[in-house]
RNA sequence: GGGCGGUUAGCUCAGCCGGUUAGAGCGCCUGCCUUACAAGCAGGAGGUUGGGGGUUCGAGUCCCUCACCGCCCA
């Protein structure tokens, strides 16, 4: 990497370049060459295998790879392992798409056939995905990249549902479950999402069998907003208090439409507030129904099929789909007279989560986990502080879901995913679930066995990622190592779906699992993570939730084409303040584009002097080895840079390292991204690099030694910084790096060198502090003389002289005070005349002599302002120092904070006020009058 | 219906255990192609911290209440 930099920042070809070399090089692969030492592991949060990379995935994995780069560069050995997710139902539909643009059917071809075209589009397509993680240069172990049907991790399913069957915590029953009727399966409560909506409540009258009453006693009627269940009514139901319905107790009465002669029943889950107060019964259609169907002993009559159409049970209805089942119901009843009414309600329809169609409840055998014994543990776990939650709040709506924990419906209806292990005999039907296929019924030994058909749900391997993927139940060399991880980053949207399952199942398997020495592991070391950072949404610029329909869906890959990956990482990073969403905005992607120029423009400047000292015979080699990863840029004797600036960059370095370790402790990247933004741009460029290029005189031999000097510190402090951004724009800094280090650097990559940490002196030492203040004050004194020479219309050009007094600049730093604060030279005076030219600070006033005077109006109006700020505080602060509660109570730095502020102030507040008088004044006078006057002394 | 979060500059957001003058980026206004950078430099304007009440020597920060917005669960 040559030293000659354009001179813009193009990250295009640089990123692809640094992209691979990461990967070709296994740069972040773990070796375990420490095996003692303990490992930080995270595991990616698995993406759909079919998906293609948005925002929230570049969130999460920026937020994690910011982290493991920074815990690498801090000499930690670090595992972050990727992988995919097979996603069963979105990878089915996407191949049997595939196939039915082909005129091809799964049904037709035929199970294995189809699950080997799966693994065939999986092989083709599936790693989509982790190229687009290559592209961003996610710092993962690709040598560890996981896939959840692999064979290890399907073992490891397999012995799970196994161990949890024979525990008795598996089970298989009928029930009424969530049904899709598009993706025809099974689905959880958790992939059922609930919609308000506008709908209707008709109320429908059910006669009395057998007898005509008269009017009111005649009929029942019942309010549904599913009509069309009606067909499979094997009751009403009435609340036992309800002294509406007393008369109809124990009544029979006739089904409209089929005649079927059904009960009224009482029971008490029946809310007489609700419609009418009597409630039809269809318990193969509604899991609450289904619970009144079993307490009364009811059958349940299914009349809907798997894909929403009416079956033979719904009689006339049969083969119509739902809705049309339920137009043509609702006008038979109104025909016959049973539609008694019909009402606006507005009530919540559970959609399926994936396609969107309206659940089906459908009575149907399925599988299922029984996971209060497991949620107690999982409950136990993140009470006793063995897992800690970032931002703290999600711990209680954690406890919220597993408190209210319901069995977990795991089969799925599909052919991709993890069969199930469990076979039925024909003779009898009895069940056999083992690790092997059996040989024979366990129960009666018969020989004729049928496998099972359904598959797991995909968020049970997931479930088990902690354990399986480093070698449960088998290897324990890695699970010694590796488990529990240390971090899990993820989104608040799979807290339970993931989260929640993981902490589950890790806690119940592996505080049964020894270590490799045989010791027990006790719930502390069963979780499967310790720490969980929850980040936010990513959503557009206006707040609106990124979706396809809406068509807002930024793209991270067209993005970081546009701006470069450095920019869109920084940009979240920058943005991603713990338990807020983020409002991604292009504009501020372009700013911090401007910043990775702006370092990318530091490191050309630094190279021109480096350059320039070549040509001055400096043996810069020597100089710039010599400075190499160098946490201390002043602590090299030979090269002792005892300037001012040196020190306060110095100083500056080490606090910004020291606060962005801290924050980055606490996930607050934000503050981190700031702090080295403002650190980079506001210390080190606008001030260090101005005043330095003053020191750089190679040519004249008296300055040789002190602009080698500073040529050094600039190395040093520059290559320290690059370390310190590094984990937040990997790319650029790789590439400066190198260029640097003139292509032959101490690492063979920035992400393996040293992260700055605040120094030997633990941060800004004494001395430190008074450099800083030092510094801060000529910083306010070359404010002073900008803002001066813009009041007096001062032409660019021109470097008229200052008159200064109250303040003596320290020794070497009144070359830079000129030049930036763009004057030809500064005069000490006892006492400053007094006119629209000067400006006055605590700790000096200043004066440009120039021969026209500042805009009065507008300098009256600064004054004024000012005046009335300062007399506001002074009051303030006065009440305060004045007040024997303040006094007694206030911690010490505060009350003598204030003090010196009310000095301040008093000296202050007199100056500004005489000031705006005079421009009173001055004002009455016809013309502007000449504002170098010295005839006024200043108070 | 239950739970959680939010409301701070024109916009997007910080503001830690309550403590001295509420910050940043973008945008805006003014002037500059000052040899690293116009993706830049310099100077500036911009705030009754959603309303009301309380605790406190002291409240953007804690408590109550109202209004509005959002998320999760049923």
């Amino acid at each position: 990497m040559p030293r000659n930099l354009p001179k813009s920042y193009d990250p295009t070809g640089i990123e692809d370049r640094w992209a691979a070399y990461w990967v070709e090089e296994s740069l972040f692969s773990s070796r375990p060459a420490r095996m003692d030492e303990p490992v930080f592991t995270v595991i990616l949060p698995p993406p759909n295998v079919t998906g293609r990379l948005h925002m929230g995935h570049m969130l999460n994995q920026t937020e994690i790879d910011i982290l493991v780069r920074w815990r690498r560069m801090r000499g930690e050995q670090v595992l972050w392992v990727p992988g995919t997710d097979h996603a069963g139902i979105a990878t089915q539909m996407m191949v049997e798409r595939q196939l039915a643009a082909e005129g091809k059917e799964r049904s037709r071809m035929g199970r294995e056939a189809f699950v080997e075209r799966v693994w065939d589009w999986k092989r083709h397509y599936g790693g989509a995905i982790l190229e687009q993680m290559k592209r961003l240069g996610v710092s993962v172990d690709w040598s560890r990249e996981y896939f959840t049907m692999d064979a290890g991790l399907s073992m490891a399913v397999r012995e799970a549902f196994v161990r949890l069957y024979e525990q008795g915590l598996i089970y298989r029953a009928q029930y009424v479950v969530n049904w899709c009727p598009r993706c025809q399966t099974a689905i959880s409560d958790l992939e059922v999402a609930h919609e308000e909506q506008e709908g209707k409540l008709w109320e429908i009258r059910y006669p009395l069998a057998g007898e005509t009453g008269a009017g009111e006693t005649s009929y029942v009627t019942v309010a549904t907003t599913r009509p069309e269940t009606l067909l499979g009514d094997v009751a009403v139901a009435v609340h036992p208090e309800d002294e509406r319905y007393r008369w109809a107790h124990g009544r029979r009465l006739r089904l409209p439409l089929l005649d079927r002669e059904i009960p009224v029943i009482v029971d008490p889950w029946v809310s007489p507030e609700f419609g009418t107060g009597a409630v039809k019964v269809t318990p193969a259609h509604d899991a609450n129904d289904f619970a009144i169907g079993r307490r009364h002993g009811l059958e349940a009559i299914a009349v809907m099929d798997e894909t929403g159409h009416m079956n033979a049970a719904a009689g006339p209805y049969a083969g119509l789909e739902r809705y049309q089942a339920r137009k043509r119901i609702l006008a038979d009843l109104e025909e016959n007279g049973l539609l008694a009414g019909v009402r606006e309600h507005a009530n919540s329809v559970g959609k399926c989560d994936r396609c969107k169609t309206v659940v089906e409840p459908r009575l149907s055998m399925q599988w299922f986990l029984k996971v209060a014994p497991l949620a107690e543990k999982a409950i136990a776990a993140v009470e006793q502080g063995f897992i800690r939650f970032t931002p703290d709040q999600y711990a209680r709506t954690y406890f919220e879901w597993m408190r209210n924990i319901h069995d977990w419906c795991i089969s799925r209806q599909l052919w991709w995913g993890h069969r199930i292990p469990a076979w039925r005999c024909s003779r009898a039907g009895h069940i056999t679930v083992a690790r092997e296929t059996p040989a024979a019924c366990a129960s009666c030994g018969d020989e004729r066995l049928i496998e099972e058909t359904d598959v797991l749900d995909t968020w049970f391997s997931s479930g088990l990622l902690p354990c399986s993927l480093f070698g449960w139940p088998n290897r324990k060399v890695d699970s010694d190592r590796c488990y529990p991880t240390q971090l899990l980053v993820t989104g608040s949207d799979i807290l339970f779906f993931w989260v929640a399952r993981m902490v589950m199942l890790g806690c119940h398997f592996m505080l049964d699992e020894t270590r490799g020495d045989g010791s027990r592991r006790d719930l502390q070391d069963a979780v499967p993570f310790r720490e969980v950072y929850i980040h936010a949404l990513v959503r557009d610029a206006e707040r609106q939730k990124m979706s396809k329909t809406k068509g807002n869906v930024v793209d991270p890959i067209e993005t970081v084409r546009r701006f470069g990956t450095d920019a869109v990482r920084f940009t979240l990073a920058a943005m991603a303040s713990p338990g807020t969403d983020i409002a991604f905005s292009e504009e501020r992607t372009a700013g911090y584009r401007a910043f990775a120029n702006k370092i990318w423009n530091a490191a050309r400047f630094l190279f021109l002097q480096i350059e320039r000292a070549a040509e001055a015979g400096i043996d810069v080699e020597e100089l710039l080895r010599d400075a190499a990863l160098h946490d201390e840029p002043l602590h090299d004797e030979r090269l002792k840079d005892e300037s001012l600036e040196a020190r306060w960059i110095a100083a500056r370095l080490h606090r910004a390292a020291e606060e962005v370790n801290q924050a980055l402790g606490e996930y607050r990247f934000h503050e981190a991204a700031s702090l080295i933004y403002q650190f980079f741009w506001g210390d080190f460029c606008d001030w260090y690099l101005e005043i330095v290029k003053l020191r750089l005189d190679f040519a004249e031999p008296s300055c040789r030694g002190a602009a080698r000097a500073a040529l050094s510190t600039l190395h040093r402090v520059f290559e320290a910084a690059l370390r310190l951004l590094s984990p937040f724009m990997p790319f650029l800094t790789e590439e400066v790096w190198h260029a640097l280090y003139d292509g032959a650097p101490p690492r063979r990559s920035i992400a393996l060198a040293p992260y700055p940490s605040a120094g030997c002196s633990g941060g800004a030492a004494q001395s430190d502090q008074a450099v800083e203040i030092q510094m801060a004050i000529l910083q306010e004194l070359i404010a002073a003389l900008r803002a001066l020479r813009k009041d007096l219309g001062v032409e660019e050009k021109r470097l008229p002289a200052a008159q200064l007094s109250r303040y003596a600049i320290p020794s070497g730093c009144l070359g830079f005070v000129l030049r930036l604060g763009r004057i030809s030279e500064i005069v000490s005076v006892d006492r400053l005349a007094a006119g629209s030219n000067v400006r006055s600070a605590f700790h000096f006033d200043v004066a440009i002599v120039y021969d026209r005077a500042a805009d009065a109006a507008a300098e009256r109006d600064r004054l004024e302002k000012e005046l009335a700020r300062m007399e506001k505080e002074a009051a303030n602060a006065g009440r305060q120092l004045a007040n024997q509660g303040f006094l007694a109570k206030a911690p010490s730095h505060v009350v003598e904070g204030l003090r010196r502020r009310a000095g301040e102030l008093d000296l202050l507040i007199p100056k500004t006020r005489a000031a705006f008088d005079r421009l009173n004044g001055g004002n009455r006078q016809s013309s502007p009058r000449r504002a170098d006057g010295l005839e006024k002394p200043a108070d």
